[in-house]
DNA sequence: GAGTGGTCTAGACCACTTT
DNA sequence: AAGTGGTCTAGACCACTCC
């Protein structure tokens, strides 16, 4: 029934960072004082910051201390991102255009957003790599949960530090299913290719620190100059 | 300079599974029993066992003990076979034929393979869902390291825990780098599609327990009906 | 009841970073 | 020198499985 005190502890924390209360980059308390605090040993709140760690929600590094994980521009690409050169390096995309709109959710959306919001902003986006339009996306989230996003436009290139930084929304992680597709209308269009180009077709559900699905998103890309790099275990 | 003690018991863990000499389903000793076989704590044991868990490894069942993961049919396709249905079930697939033979590497399979082989096994598939073919794939292996293996066809069905059982190479993750393609011509004869049909197209680089790549494997999937499901972080 | 892993504590020493 | 995380130990008690 009760949980374990390092899990207690892990909560702790995990809501201190959803909170904003320990934001991005700041350092938390050691462990010998985390113990103190909450009443616990050294050992458990050691374990319960091991776990974080594990988790990616914060570094520790030997010396020094442990940190609220950074996420940049760069590691977010990095992370969430997966069009990589031939040889396996990534190269940053440009985004070339974007629109922001408000609009009534689809049932499906409401069904899986978190929330159930009966409203959502759509951001469509193209992305470039190597001076070539590769990627046509749109992203839907809920208005509720951001609100006034769609007056801040034109948004940052990296939508998840934004997210992070503007309404502490944290996306850990995304489960994505792919297809080969021949490419949609609109994507063509946005492209530039003919009618009949195959594409990989990524249908994403972002989640974030907190288990909730706080993002749909809808990308085709072009794969002839590029791949799609993913480990499976 | 000197590894820390928990992680020489993981070595010596992991050769005794590499090795067979701790064959799959078998339990391991205590924390405690280990611990004093190997002349460290019991808290030092816990923490290799623990590890190896987390890297899927080894399975702890409270009251029970420590298993050497066993690797089943289901087990592997469950992790290696990526493709769903929409509703994100899995079907099992079904081997419509294959066709095993022995050649000379490529350079690039040469320099890939662990081993530097001079030549390889070439193994294709046809495997279907839903009565309807769906991926063609192309397995090639190292002839050294496999040895026999084109005596014994027609091969299991799931070929990881064949190299397993028969061979105690054990595959713990891949690398795939995936693309939207028209289809090849021998996939669109394989699968009995019409030039042009868009396939999702992975190159796969499998890697062992001791860290060494020792397959790779190419396929086109149709994925009209199915999708390719993926977790990222 | 005996044996297993799961949690928790208390303390020690080491390696590293910063002041 | 002080403070941090990393390793290691020894022991306790709990929860669970199996006989």
């Amino acid at each position: 029934m009760a949980p374990p005190l390092y899990q207690v502890v892990m909560n702790t924390i995990v809501d201190r960072i959803a909170s904003g209360s320990l934001p991005s980059g700041a350092m938390l308390p050691s462990e010998t004082q985390l113990g103190a605090e909450l009443g616990v040993s050294q050992g458990t709140a050691r374990k319960a910051l091991m776990e974080l760690e594990a988790r990616g929600l914060v570094q520790r590094v030997q010396g020094r201390g442990t940190f609220v994980t950074v996420r940049t521009p760069e590691t977010s690409l990095f992370n969430f991102f997966r069009l990589r050169n031939p040889d396996g390096t990534l190269e940053s995309p440009r985004l070339e255009w974007e629109t922001v709109r408000r609009r009534a959710a689809t049932p499906g959306e409401r069904a899986e957003l978190f929330g159930r919001p009966e409203s959502v902003i759509e951001i469509e986006r193209v992305r470039s790599l190597a001076q070539r339009p590769v990627t046509h996306e749109v992203s839907v989230v809920s208005a509720a949960l951001f609100p006034g996003l769609a007056d801040r436009v034109p948004l940052p290139n990296t939508l998840y530090v934004f997210y992070q930084q503007a309404y502490s929304v944290i996306i850990v992680r995304a489960d994505e299913r792919l297809s080969a597709q021949a490419v949609s209308e609109a994507s063509a269009k946005a492209l530039g290719v003919p009618a009949g180009t195959p594409v990989l077709e990524v249908r994403r559900r972002a989640i974030d620190v907190l288990d909730r699905v706080v993002e749909l998103r809808s990308s085709q890309s072009l794969t002839d100059q590029h791949d799609y790099f993913v480990s499976v275990s």
